[in-house]
DNA sequence: GACATTGTACCGAACGGACGGTACAGTTGG
DNA sequence: CCAACTGTACCGTCCGTTCGGTACAATGTC
């Protein structure tokens, strides 16, 4: 198993477990490689692995999320294509977000400026969508600070009620939500 | 220091650091009880410790908020004063909530079915406020996981963006949103 | 073609250290 | 005196990490 068919695999443990529970023991075997060998494909360790999964998650996001809002289309089409792509990687809300999980985390200071970074330009991108469909600059980046603070909050209270249908609600309802003053 | 005054500090060194980041050495500096002693006040050991602290925290929602959702008062008054106590325990944004770091912590299954509960009774308490005022009961459910939702996404952005301004948006504006259906 | 060299992938075993937790002999205070 | 409490020293376990080395295909050299 190679560095990049690993990340899946990373990504999947660290969801399961938390950064901290995901354990080199469970990433070997997981992967079925030896600790010794996740050390030369990376280098850094644990932290490098993390960040080749943030790495991938930054790829997913420009590709899965920025492209679509900054694509042709309806506004209101083009939120609906990133909550269709949002409820594929959140599985429909049975699996966490990492980015949660790291900002909450034992190594939150590690993590914190990637993402940062991320959330912002997932809310930049939602609001440059608003502002092209004629929304004020200011109530358009409070917008999408809204948005993905009910992708978030959806996400929590569907891990701490094991249910993952107020998520698929508030997916199914964002959508109309961000354009309801247009 | 004794059992009920080490809650405070168990319950800053865990939002601070997480649950596995709070070493027991970080609490017996932390509290400056030696390992024995607090192992005298909490048999259980760490477990027992963070167990303690949910109980804190189960006493703090019901005098906080489940009793002044119950209270009187108009209903747009009391989801009002249910945000003042959650800007003051989380800080204006500041502090993370420990739910939500236990949650997404690497042991999750530990407390999974505390938090449950606790979030069960947040929403169930916010519902029948709005059950109250009128709202009709599947809708009153829905915006009582409207509402913890976007605390808890609110505290996750807060914290990723390292700037607590969203989340005192959120809670200036959750009242009035809570009750826009009546 | 035969042989040495290099690079990549991988592994078993062990390391130092920190973890949560315990045993026990004091020491304190009513 | 007795119970509550605490300091010290210690335990086994697991953590992330590193070491020395093997297998093997690719490449270079004569």
């Amino acid at each position: 198993m190679s560095r990049e068919t690993c990340i899946p695999c990373l990504l999947r443990l660290l969801r399961q477990y938390g950064y901290d529970g995901a354990t080199l023991a469970k990433i070997s075997e997981a992967t079925g490689l030896g600790k010794a060998s996740l050390y030369h494909h990376f280098p850094g360790g644990k932290d490098e692995m993390v960040e080749a999964v943030l790495d991938y998650l930054e790829r997913w996001l420009n590709q899965n999320i920025l492209q679509v809002l900054n694509g042709p289309g309806e506004p209101l089409s083009r939120l609906q294509q990133m909550c269709d792509r949002l409820n594929q990687v959140y599985e429909g809300g049975h699996q966490p977000c990492l980015f949660a999980i790291l900002l909450l985390g034992s190594a939150r200071d590690v993590f914190h400026q990637r993402v940062n970074a991320l959330f912002r330009s997932w809310i930049d991108a939602i609001a440059a969508v608003l502002i092209e469909a004629g929304l004020e600059e200011n109530l358009a980046q409070q917008q999408g600070e809204d948005g993905v603070i009910a992708i978030q909050g959806a996400l929590i209270l569907a891990q701490g009620l094991h249910d993952p249908s107020p998520f698929q609600r508030i997916i199914q309802q964002l959508p109309a939500k961000l354009c309801q003053n247009l």
